[in-house]
DNA sequence: GTACATGCAAACCGTTTGCAGCCTA
DNA sequence: TAGGCTGCAAACGGTTTGCATGTAC
């Protein structure tokens, strides 16, 4: 179900910069920080304002429609919440984002498990690192 | 070594704030924040100010002796370097802090690197979750 | 028509910076 | 004694908030 009609349900207005906000979201296949959200939403609505975008990434991660992540940069990005896409491997090099599956930290998950009782709550997780391409060269 | 030794041998010098930034960075076994440590150090230095508390863990992280980390509160925390004391389990109940051997991702790191060809380069991870004695409770 | 959303400006808060005076080496 | 370090105050940048106006429903 598209994050329209969600918020349309639950009594949310579909103002023209929400819908923006969302297309912005689901074009950009890279993490992207409230700020390349707010330049973005300004090439189509001249008057757009950052508490815009901040207002309407607080409404989407309250409704579980976008994660945010933050990484040793301290700046916040945001991403579509698409199930069972919640981990990702960023290319320190390339920049290039890799989505991996939910399962992938069940082998440490186990370990962590049995060697200390602990459970742990992997719920979005990024690992940086190279890929396969920045690796050869 | 110890950081007041490294210190001095770099030719920085050894002002008490300093130490007292250090000491108070050793006796915490939780990840502290700046604003922490300052209130602590406070207590000894009436007239202690933010900046020597950022200024000096600028350095203490450009000298490879503390680590900093940032959680989903968006807030920075630092700890000690420790060798082979770079990940933590840490329990979202009672904010317990596991110390956990650096080769415990080595499953994923295999997995990543055969499905991917991506070399992931882990330095520093917290995972959240529950402790065993939470657990039971 | 009405309540919700926007744009604007100002506040906020953690962090950084410039500077004068202090103190370690 | 000299240069690095501190305390102070002001700036900074990302984010939040209060308010009047605008607009989706």
């Amino acid at each position: 179900m598209s994050c329209h009609i969600i918020l349309q349900k639950k009594g949310y207005r579909l103002t023209p910069q929400r819908v923006e906000i969302i297309r912005i979201l689901h074009n950009s296949n890279q993490h992207i920080s409230a700020d390349e959200i707010y330049t973005k939403l300004k090439t189509k609505f001249l008057y757009a304002n950052k508490s815009t975008v901040y207002r309407t990434l607080e409404l989407l991660k309250e409704e579980n429609l976008v994660i945010d992540s933050i990484l040793e940069d301290k700046i916040i990005r945001y991403h579509i919440a698409a199930k069972g896409d919640h981990h990702h491997l960023i290319c320190s090099k390339c920049n290039k984002i890799i989505s991996i599956p939910e399962d992938i930290f069940e082998a440490t998950r186990k370990i962590i498990e049995e060697k200390y009782g602990f459970e742990i709550s992997i719920k979005h997780e990024i690992l940086i690192g190279l890929c396969s391409d920045c690796r050869k060269s």
